[in-house]
DNA sequence: AGATTAACGCTATCACTGTTAACACGACGA
DNA sequence: TCGTCGTGTTAACAGTGATAGCGTTAATCT
């Protein structure tokens, strides 16, 4: 099991022949290493794969390393939020002033929905985790531009609410989404649900393009699902039809509220 | 503080005595008692405090028979987490048939963020925990008591979306908003959040009460014929149904309305 | 250059966790 | 009466987070 590695292992540690005038030590390199491999296990196993002894192993190392470069496995864990984070927004092109801040509401949006799922472990520890009255930096990192694109809504003048209820709002939804579709096996989670939710929101926060005539335009559809849905919840209570035939109409009525 | 109950609390295990014809032998009891000492751990300490050593001795007995009566500790805080909502939920008026379904969901909605706050271990073990593809039993419980209220809505002929994704909406955003206000120091918290958010989803799911101006709508509780006759004077749009379709559609409402 | 300080890798250990095996004792049915 | 069963109890196992102390090695200071 445990081989000992206390051979030199030269291509891990080289730190005696460099170090002296590499202002870059090698405790930083070992720090980006136990955080890419904590990362990975994170990735694969969820949180309880991630113990002081199993990342140590994984990368090479033992466990007073870890505690040594980052206090404590609270301080490894945030560092793993960080990192994760930040190389999932590198990825992205971070902000495009765009025309439309509501538009670059919505990219942000979609960006931070898609890290959700494509993270689990990492958005739940970021969103989810059990301390109450605190907040992980990496999740104070991510408002900090969620507020940002809605101060750009607000300078734009379209926005409704104050800033920081906005803010909030949006904060609140989109985790709350994220943890709706993470609870649920994969295959039945309702792809709607983003979009469906921050068109909610953006109707609540944020005044229409088209603004000018009061009102809204109001799609068609919507007019038409209102008493579609309402046949729909009574369907048991058609008894003139057959059973067959309320089968039929209820396909028919999924279509027209779809 | 844990004064040591390892007498013989001769009140708490006769079992030895009534255990035969007794249909309800001490195990049940001994069982709540657990639940119950457990359920006060979690709320005291979060979810850390409740180990299976620290719930046995402080319910007076030792490891093991949580692993007899519960099987599992999972099987422990499941039960726990039955037991917290069942009884927060008991103290409230479960339904009330009001004239006003969307009430009843703001009801149903702040009834729950209250539970929510006030039990954050419990809620967090609710809606947070950490599998992915899974949900505890008693959400899928309380998942159930909003789709009935969603139903309700859906019969008044006010739902503008179909009653899966209003749920899941709901859901979504409720614990979303909780989620948001445990995240924060108690005094920083926007005691507007949970109703801005609410009056947001509402607009997106459900129709004004006015509404009115045009054909559709709006039907008391028990008429079938409204949203019937709704759909009926606007079939000709409904074209996400062949033309067969529509007036075989036709002569059912027909048959609804008659 | 030589001495000192700081960091490192490593082993061993502590208190605690979930979980299970094994034993002791009383009551029940055969 | 014996044997089985459920229960209470102890002890143990494998891991967990975290720390102390060891020898050694690198960087820094005089």
């Amino acid at each position: 099991m445990e081989e000992p590695q206390t051979d030199k292992t030269p291509d891990d540690a080289p730190t005696g022949g460099d170090g002296t005038s590499d202002g870059i030590s090698g405790r930083d390199r070992m720090r980006a290493h136990i955080v890419e491999v904590a990362a990975g296990l994170l990735a694969a196993g969820g949180r309880d794969a991630v113990s002081t002894r199993a990342v140590a192993t994984a990368a090479g190392t033992q466990a007073p390393t870890i505690y040594r470069l980052f206090g404590d496995k609270d301080g490894l864990l945030a560092a793993v939020l960080e990192y994760g984070f930040s190389t999932y927004l590198a990825d992205k092109p971070p902000l495009d002033p765009t025309a439309d801040p509501i538009m670059d509401l919505r990219a942000g949006w979609d960006l931070h929905i898609g890290f959700g799922l494509a993270n689990p472990a990492l958005f739940l520890l970021m969103y989810a985790d059990t301390r109450p009255g605190r907040r992980p930096a990496a999740a104070e990192a991510g408002l900090a531009i969620l507020r940002t694109r809605i101060r750009n809504i607000a300078a734009a003048g379209r926005l409704r609410v104050d800033e920081d209820l906005a803010a909030e709002l949006v904060q609140a939804a989109g985790s709350g989404a994220v943890l709706a579709l993470l609870a649920v096996p994969e295959d039945r989670r309702d792809p709607r649900l983003p979009d469906a939710m921050f068109d909610a929101l953006i109707t609540a926060i944020a005044t229409d393009h088209e603004t000018a005539n009061g009102r809204a335009v109001v799609a068609v559809n919507q007019d038409l699902a209102a008493p579609a849905n309402a046949l729909r919840a009574r369907l048991p209570e058609l008894e003139m039809l057959t059973e067959g035939e309320r089968h039929v109409l209820g396909e028919w009525l999924a279509r027209i509220t779809h």
